[in-house]
DNA sequence: CATGACGATAGTTTTTGCCTATCATCATCC
DNA sequence: GGATGATGATAGGCAAAAACTATCGTCATG
């Protein structure tokens, strides 16, 4: 799309907003006339009668309500840059952000968090749950100082240090007939509907899981894809397929959902602490050292 | 923010990602000058240098790099707009599309959805897991047909059927004095750190846990504040603090968390399954039966 | 039936955004 | 050390875009 259209669609708002086309063009510190022209425009341009003009007032049309949610958060992602750059403008703040994948956020995060506050406890510790992707964007960016996610190698500036080994295991509805074996062979999910995440949320994961389904001779059939881990145990839940997902993921013992392991292990990309080399400083190593601790430990 | 300055910002972003003014100029199909006048009038607008330039190039200042995710989400989100504005043109599908919350997600959900798919096999269903403020948007706008939240009346055209009552638990870590004993006492939690989500998740699970507590006779002390209810019972699970939950939240069994009922029970706003009355069809009739039937026989 | 409100059209003016030409500076190569 | 090329900035001009005002067509209301 024409970023040109962008600018468009917050005149679109606005009028929406403000019920008719007079109002929103005061709002906008414009006549009345270049706003009709610049709705027309962007309806031409969108193939897609976006309001309803009455003259008693314009209202948006099944369209132009369906495409309200995305424009409310393109208003909202503009305005977290501007706030962003006020805060930028300020500086930082003496704090830690950890970002931590949903799987991990039980069995890795909890004892490092603990000891990172033991030894320094003036430092704030903003925890996120966030997925693989967008945690080593964020790294990248400095939104984030320290994330434990699925990271099998460095991707330079973002150094990792491997934390905990992981594998796949079997989600099945506890109804289902496989989960009366306490063990289960990966090719007997041969042709079961499977519950899956996008491969943009962990593309380790996604491949990995790929890669062991094709070694056990198929291609797994995706029923559903689900927009986080706590949706795709939920399905399975509700007997919908069934999933591959990571031996942490068990730690939660949803109701409704069996796991199991599978006869043949099959690795899964560990969990992995990893930071932005260009961004190093005290709490950042301090988190470190304690994780390679708690790896030592193990 | 206006948002006359997201073609600035994607001239930002061309820049930042091809290394220098000229690449970038011919990337969007422009001459390089009138890049640098775009940029000059942002880094003016925002009162902060974006760009590094030197004679080798030209990278992004630290304030620059800091604004990059947020930057890119802005991109992301007019990438969203221009795709659902293509799909909007195709039509609806047919499907059903149901947002829930996350302490709803293995108590309430699961035997709603096995029940509609048995009755109505035909009818693709779409969970999403999101926080009740979301989830009534979603509604207003159309991108949710029903969903499971934490609503005690209707917002019309919003209409809500309570499903399930609530209450609220503590959530302790284990290692906490108060863990030993079989219910806690809320005033017995006053002074404590406080993990919470922020007001605008869930307005109303807000407003409980608050007037709970004043009523207990003290102001919680919110120590840190969370993207997500994972990442509050990681923190508990750390030891950072104690928080206030959904009994369905207890559904889960995380390792390093002990819930406790209170001694007093503090009653929560109980999930119910909204939907938009302007846009009812038969899908969501089948589901609300479904929903209202569950609830029947509970 | 008159009036006011709403959105659209038309013509004009102003502003913006682009162009090319050129400059200043620095790094690299001979 | 000087020539050369690359980078980003400045300046002036031009075309397109976006705004203005004036006015029209239509409908609801009093």
């Amino acid at each position: 799309m024409n970023l040109n259209l962008i600018k468009r669609f917050g005149h679109f708002l606005a009028i929406v907003e403000e019920g008719n086309f007079g109002r929103a063009a005061a709002r906008l510190g414009m006549s009345q006339p270049p706003l009709t022209a610049h709705i027309q425009a962007l309806e031409h341009a969108l193939g897609v009668r976006l309001l309803e003009r009455s003259h008693s007032g314009t209202r948006p049309t099944w369209e132009g309500e369906a495409l309200l949610p995305a424009v409310r958060r393109l208003e909202e992602a503009a305005r977290a840059v501007e706030a962003l750059a006020r805060e930028v403008k300020l500086g930082r703040r003496e704090l830690i952000t950890v970002g931590c994948i949903t799987s991990a956020v039980f069995g890795t995060l909890p004892p490092i968090v603990r000891a990172f506050r033991a030894a320094r406890p003036d430092t704030v510790v903003s925890v996120k749950e966030m997925d693989t992707t967008d945690a080593v964007e964020a790294l990248r960016r400095g939104e984030l100082d320290v994330a434990f996610a699925r990271l099998e190698r460095d991707r330079p500036p973002i150094r990792t240090l491997q934390i905990t080994p992981d594998e796949l295991i079997a989600a099945l509805p506890d109804s289902h007939g496989l989960a009366a074996s306490a063990v289960v062979d990966l090719a007997a999910l041969e042709g079961q509907p499977m519950i899956v995440l996008p491969r943009s949320i962990s593309p380790a994961y996604f491949d990995g899981l790929t890669a062991a389904c094709r070694a056990a001779g198929f291609a797994p059939v995706a029923a559903l894809e689900v927009n986080s881990a706590m949706a795709q145990l939920a399905l399975v839940a509700s007997g919908l397929g069934v999933a591959l997902v990571s031996a942490g993921m068990a730690r939660l013992a949803p109701p409704g959902v069996a796991f199991r392991q599978l006869a043949s292990p099959v690795a899964a990309v560990g969990i992995a602490v990893a930071w932005n080399a260009e961004r190093e400083n005290d709490a950042i190593r301090a988190m470190l050292g304690i994780a390679q601790g708690i790896k030592t430990e193990t």
